[in-house]
DNA sequence: TGCGTCGCTGAATCGTCATTCAGCGAACAT
DNA sequence: ATGTTCGCTGAATGACGATTCAGCGACGCA
């Protein structure tokens, strides 16, 4: 049998600790959430849940590690196949955040509503993965800046964080109102060319 | 005396409640603060909040009733104030915004990190307020297109919502890195040219 | 001066969890 | 088959903190 995995990254019970732990937070938040509910939804004992993580905080934490690193990935992986054009990186940005809606919602609920408080909250911690996302944006930004596509009278720290802010107010919604692929998709496209008309240099 | 004020909407003591736990959520969250430190904050006792506050939930909804009550009617006046050109409108609308970052710290922390927990977990409640401050930027937006100045092939809800999540996200970052009142315009200069170039009608 | 009312107080109560840990069974070694 | 290890269990513990309520002083009135 696997040894050894125990404590280590690739467990698979550690895995059905953070599914479990998502699906709870996404369904009442971080706060309102039992470890024993977590520990239901996993199919664990309570006490488990203390083989895998230091305590709730640690677990809320390992759970935003884990899932930005894929959201991380997925997103650096698809810009780089979308080719040069800013303006179909940005569309692509867009459109993948706004997937979350369809694809993972307990993810999207997750991250729309607890982001903010743990960044601010959970002692030490400073969510360094969610900064890996925003530098992915303002790269792009800048990108667009040096080759003369975006205009250069913005700062592009601002910029990634409006973006953000209005694509994850916009997840928040479609998600809370349950909204189909089709909708998804004619809202992606609305927001996609705001921004960039609004961003294009002229 | 001032009788039977006592549960009633003005009453001194009530306000000086609503205060400290102002104070006390900014620093610390909602879930994090304890009731006795939000009385300590006020100068009452414990049991005194319990007199004008059914209990820790209504406190909460009670603060966002009042200080969104205050936002919208300022945001209402300004508006009225700044006619009837809708780049201008705009504007005004981004630069109120941000001016909480540097005149109402508690009060931007507050709304940027504990609304969209409050939307979803406290049972019940679905912040008629905050609502009713989208409603002014939708109908800020339906009013462009109406007059043929801003474009008609965006949902002016989505737009609403992107634009308050932009402004929140930013203002978040503000708030947190504490800025000067000179960054802060900059700050709303460009999102505000972002939007506007982006919402125009070609 | 004695009495009733009122707003306020803050220590005591009581329920609710996060966390712990004694112990169980399975697997393997001797 | 006996001993040892290992992962897991879940009931018991202990702390914490929201809420309650018996009682206090101030005030107005008779």
């Amino acid at each position: 049998m696997a040894q050894a995995e125990k404590s280590g990254r690739g467990s698979e019970k550690r895995e059905r600790i953070l599914e479990g732990a998502l699906r709870a937070f996404a369904k009442k938040g971080f706060y309102n959430t039992k470890v024993s509910e977590i520990a239901n939804e996993a199919g664990v004992a309570d006490g488990t849940i203390y083989l895998y993580f230091k305590n709730k905080d640690d677990l809320l934490i390992s759970l935003f590690e884990d899932r930005m690193e894929f959201l991380i990935e997925r997103l650096q992986s698809e810009l780089d196949a979308a080719g040069d054009d800013v303006a179909a990186q940005l569309r692509c940005v867009v459109e993948m955040h706004f997937q979350l809606a369809i694809e993972e919602r307990d993810l999207a609920e997750f991250i729309t509503v607890e982001l903010r408080q743990s960044a601010k909250f959970v002692k030490e911690y400073e969510n360094p993965k969610f900064h890996d996302y925003l530098k992915i944006l303002e790269n792009l930004i800048a990108h667009g800046q040096a080759e003369g596509v975006l205009r250069t009278d913005v700062d592009r720290r601002i910029v990634a964080r409006a973006l953000f802010g209005a694509l994850d107010e916009v997840l928040l919604l479609l998600t809370l109102s349950r909204s189909g692929a089709k909708d998804v998709s004619e809202k992606a496209r609305q927001i996609s060319n705001i921004f960039i008309e609004g961003l294009i240099q002229r």
